[in-house]
DNA sequence: AATATTATTTAGCTTTACCTAAAATAAAAA
DNA sequence: TTTTTATTTTAGGTAAAGCTAAATAATATT
């Protein structure tokens, strides 16, 4: 088990976010990670010759299987990680992503593993995310799009996804959270927003808000 | 407030060590790093120009008072970080260093402050140390060597030095952990061992080991 | 005080990881 | 199919952080 750059492992998780095992093109790579395409270049390279990517020039770069291995362990990290900051410390949920982002790199099994512990084996993040197991098993990936039901359903908030700091603070302005249950209360043919209500009143989430909250229904 | 690179943060960390805010000769600081000469004189220079220290060559280098508040910084982070694998996730004291070595450069005063709190404010880590207070101030070192007292003294051990793993073993092994209590029951004028009783039983401790556990007077 | 030894610095080289600008290739349009 | 456009790679440059070997300064020794 070699050690990596903290440089690598983002190029590692990047190319796992944007097409897991499928090829990824240079320049969606170069987006995601911030650098030029030039860079990438070179970096991907450098990757190859670890054998973490496959790379066809002009073409894409693709994980390796190690790389896949090594992409999971690291989102582990970082999702008991985020666990950790709003379970534990009481961060919020928008405050997380960037201190995760740090705490990912650490280098220890065995630390791992006893985090994962502590926090109660979690199997989901603080935003319901799937956290990946110690072997790389993916627990079940939670729900579907709140803007997916329909008037009458009973809904539970499972999940909603990382939209940026604008989208969680109105989630935190509306005391949306996970776990939050609902009725739909009507849907709208006209723009696409939900009404929801609950013991505490009923409101409307716009098509925009609905299409990042995802639910069960109950 | 600016931020520096990991390598920074350790030659800063190092020279806080081996001299506080008193000059350090570049071989002891590249003995301490584990570099040579050569790059210990080039990475002081980068930090010289940063203003975290004052270099005069062939003669030292030294902590300016911004080094010496991040020098403060880094290790109250470390020691939070110590306090948060033994005491929260159960790791031995002798297993934490070079955990915490990685942790302590994860950059965030919140996250400092919430441990901080998480913890219980603690003014000391799992080996007795005093954690740096947010502003700077030190906490009191506590204790004296074993060796300096004398039989009839009843004494708390309070702190233990940080000397390898082998040291931290035998703790272990002779059951010796911060807030046990015991009775000087001999002292030993041949080889300057000493003799500890407590309801447990009585053990002998040898000069070596009495130098590096500190205790009070009850 | 002159010389030998030790410590420190300089000079020049390597790798990682970024950059810009120019060249090459692939994809799309005419 | 040729040309245009967009993407990707190459070439060459910078800074951090390490290295070795050679030069220089500071200490010690005779």
């Amino acid at each position: 088990m070699k050690t990596h750059t903290e440089s690598e492992e983002n190029y590692i998780k990047a190319l796992y976010h944007l097409g897991g095992d499928q090829p990824v093109s240079n320049g969606d790579l170069a987006q995601r990670i911030g650098a030029k395409g030039s860079s990438v270049t070179q970096a991907v390279k450098r990757l190859g010759q670890k054998d973490l990517v496959d790379v066809v020039p002009y073409k894409g770069v693709q994980l390796t299987a190690e790389g896949v291995r090594l992409a999971k362990a690291i989102l582990r990290k970082h999702r008991l990680w985020e666990t950790f900051l709003v379970d534990t410390l009481g961060f919020g949920w928008e405050e997380v992503h960037p201190l995760a982002e740090q705490l990912e790199h650490i280098q220890s099994e065995e630390l791992v593993d006893r985090l994962f512990q502590f926090l109660g084996s979690p199997k989901h993040d603080p935003h319901g995310d799937p956290i990946p197991e110690r072997d790389g098993q993916m627990p079940p990936v939670l729900g579907q799009p709140v803007g997916t039901f329909v008037t009458g359903n009973e809904i539970r908030i499972v999940r909603v996804e990382d939209a940026g700091t604008e989208f969680f603070d109105q989630l935190d302005t509306m005391n949306i959270n996970l776990g939050n249950t609902y009725m739909v209360q009507a849907t709208s043919a006209f723009d696409a927003s939900v009404q929801l209500s609950s013991t505490a009143g009923s409101f409307w989430l716009s098509k925009a808000m609905c299409a990042n909250i995802y639910a069960i229904r109950l």
